[in-house]
DNA sequence: AACGTACTCAACCGCGCCTGA
DNA sequence: TTCAGGCGCGGTTGAGTACGT
């Protein structure tokens, strides 16, 4: 039920980009009527256009308080806060697939639903999937295979950090396996939050906010693990540098997506627990015998 | 300079919700 | 209570542009 005709099966109506005529009179009828119903809104101001043509150009383009030009980074670092919290929600259930982009438009003022989603999709998304996060969840990726591959990650780091700092395939190798290790230490605090920060509110900001935790100290600094220490406003530090981030925290937990949802309800029973604590164990142990440095039980500690 | 590829973003499409008759 | 009309939303498309080879 319910559905309007859709302004294809209108052959008359002008589609396509507009020319500055057509919004010169559109903006006109607006300023001086308003639009009222948006199905008269073209007949009125003399346009060939479909209303719902008309809403979407003066929404998205030629409403005045409309801010143009390129995201700040605060702006950015609300987007991805906002996205991690404001996911649609279905009774209990919260779907991170189909994003409230209007509700992420309203904090941001003179943005609009589209250029948001448009940023998403086009520099966020990419830049947290290059960091090994999904996007939907803002998780990093959990599956055991990936932990369970992370001794042979910290030898081509250690290896990678020996050689020469211009053999860029080495260095390459090494950065990606920092960033593993990254994701790993990010993977155990959410494990060892699960039960802590689980309620998120309908204003999600805020309860992020308040269910961040504090990264122990003991964090060994090199770099590129630092750059990716998430920290209040920034949860996967991905537009401030480390100099910015005096008090790093990690986002407590927020609900997730059905895709994901036996994934993280796994962590609550006892076999999934006991087998990553199981793999930490053994990666604890292979750090131990491999230089005696105990990174990751120092990291633990 | 020419071509191919990647990226951006305005605009469109289709679905679901709300409202009023 | 039912249903048609209208609106708003998120997802997708495609033209224009930037960048790399």
């Amino acid at each position: 039920m319910g559905r309007s005709p859709s302004c294809a099966d209108d052959a008359n109506v002008k589609k396509g980009p507009w020319t500055a005529e057509e919004d010169q009179k559109l903006v006109d009828y607006i300023n001086k009527n308003g639009h009222g119903s948006w199905r008269i809104v073209p007949k009125q101001a003399g346009l060939n256009r479909c209303g719902k043509s008309c809403r979407l150009r003066w929404t998205n383009y030629l409403r005045p308080d409309i801010k143009r030009g390129k995201f700040g980074e605060e702006e950015e670092r609300l987007i991805i806060n906002l996205h991690s919290v404001l996911g649609n929600k279905y009774g209990d259930q919260t779907f991170y697939h189909l994003v409230q982009w209007s509700k992420i438009a309203a904090h941001l003022p003179g943005r609009t639903d589209n250029e948001i989603k448009n940023f998403w999709n086009t520099r966020i998304r990419r830049k947290l999937l290059n960091l090994g996060i999904d996007p939907h969840t803002h998780k990093p990726r959990t599956d055991l295979d990936h932990l369970l591959n992370v001794s042979q990650l910290l030898c081509v780091a250690q290896l990678g950090n020996m050689m020469n700092p211009l053999d860029a395939a080495f260095k390459l190798q090494a950065d990606a396996a920092q960033l593993a290790q990254a994701q790993l230490f990010q993977n155990l605090m959410q494990i060892m939050n699960t039960n802590k920060a689980a309620n998120v509110e309908s204003d999600g900001f805020l309860a992020l906010q308040e269910n961040t935790n504090p990264i122990p100290q003991s964090i060994p600094n090199n770099g590129f693990i630092a750059g990716v220490v998430p920290q209040t406003s920034d949860p996967w530090g991905l537009s401030s540098s480390f100099e910015q981030r005096e008090n790093p925290v990690l986002p407590g937990l927020v609900s997730i997506s059905p895709e994901s949802n036996s994934t993280m309800e796994n962590k609550g029973n006892n076999e999934t627990d006991s087998t990553i604590y199981e793999a930490w164990e053994k990666l604890i142990m292979e750090d131990d015998e491999a230089d005696g440095g105990s990174y990751w039980k120092e990291m633990l500690e």
